[in-house]
DNA sequence: TAGATTGTTAATCGATTAACAATC
DNA sequence: TAGATTGTTAATCGATTAACAATC
């Protein structure tokens, strides 16, 4: 009789734009905010923004808004982002090399730990601080280093492929910059990013 | 009396994925396909692609399904991605020296024409074979290179007055790379690339 | 022809919004 | 207290799906 229905995806999605918001209001020196005042930042209703918000619990008070750093810190234990996560990054390439120099993750929580390819003239190189490893050895390394995110930045052939070693090796979060949409098992996360699908989201536009 | 609804900003979002996947059948050599074998391939259901389609025109035959090539232009043409589209880069940090050298746009019909930051250490400056030009020479570019896209890669601080300047420049779409929403005038696109939400969003599944 | 698949309609499902009592 | 804003309900809106006649 405990039904708890779960809670959208799309709800889901919202929260880390909410938590980016806060975190940037918080840097700007800011303590209290309002639902109206994030949907206006944010170009969403304010009546979204608390009901995607009444899921997880009652953060407000009426009549004065949110405490920010007390709403930040909420999303943060929601998302699990108040924890470090460790990722490998699959394929050594011009992509993987722009992606293991990007700084944008420290800070988030989230860190590469390694880096595999496949290919022979790579394996035992370094990429950035990071001794490229043979993908062979996938899984036994995740266990090891208990990694739980993938990064795949390989040729949409070879995308697949490399998906399905990672959820064998029991990945339960990928993060895919190939071209191409993957299979996975049900329980286990993808996300996309391919800067082309979002340049031609607008261009029918113009 | 001739109110034509506009197609969905959904339905839209979900073409470039139909156009990628068919690119990708007709390098593997393949020349038909059904909306049910894409429904597969992509966790869509086949219902769904049809009805997306039906907006743009009839491109299948009944008991055959649909020829990969064909509706492979009519998408590239819907989208407008049979033409090529000249790009600004804003912001030569780490993050626009990645975006400058990704190679992934060329050949889809997306060029990075020029590169602005606001540096003057780096302004005259070299990033791959651009040379760094004064952002506050914007204008005057973008009018001569018609450029019609820009990409930001500035610090979240620095994107709203960028992302300000580029629309008062004529630019229509905004590919921002930035960790933080902007606001624009009604029909200005932007779509947004930002790793760790999209890590965000996985981790609560975790 | 028989079999398969489209394009489309109507039904279902789910998400967004408007409105307001509760309350800080 | 008066004013403001939350959390939540019910109504609206829109998107997805199931089903099938049309037809290749």
């Amino acid at each position: 009789m405990s039904e708890t229905k779960p809670v959208p995806d799309i709800v889901i999605g919202r929260l880390p734009i909410y938590l980016r918001a806060l975190n940037y209001l918080l840097a700007e020196g800011q303590t209290i905010t309002a639902s109206k005042d994030l949907a206006l930042r944010l170009g969403i209703s304010s009546a979204q923004i608390r009901k995607d918000l009444s899921h997880f619990g009652e953060f407000g008070k009426q009549g004065m808004g949110y405490d920010i750093a007390h709403l930040r810190d909420q999303l943060r234990s929601i998302l699990k982002a108040d924890r470090v996560w460790n990722m490998a990054l699959i394929g050594a390439g011009d992509l993987g090399h722009a992606i293991a120099h990007y700084a944008g993750w420290e800070g988030k929580g989230f860190r590469i730990i390694c880096v595999f390819d496949n290919n022979p003239q790579k394996i035992g190189r370094n990429l950035g601080r990071f001794q490229i490893c043979d993908i062979a050895t996938l899984a036994e390394r995740v266990r090891e280093l208990e990694v739980e995110i993938a990064i795949v930045a390989v040729p949409a052939q070879a995308a697949q492929s490399v998906v399905d070693k990672l959820v064998e090796a029991g990945i339960g979060a990928i993060l895919n910059y190939a071209p191409i949409t993957v299979k996975v098992p049900a329980g286990v996360q993808v996300q996309y990013i391919d800067p082309v699908i979002h340049l031609q989201r607008m261009t029918y536009y113009l």
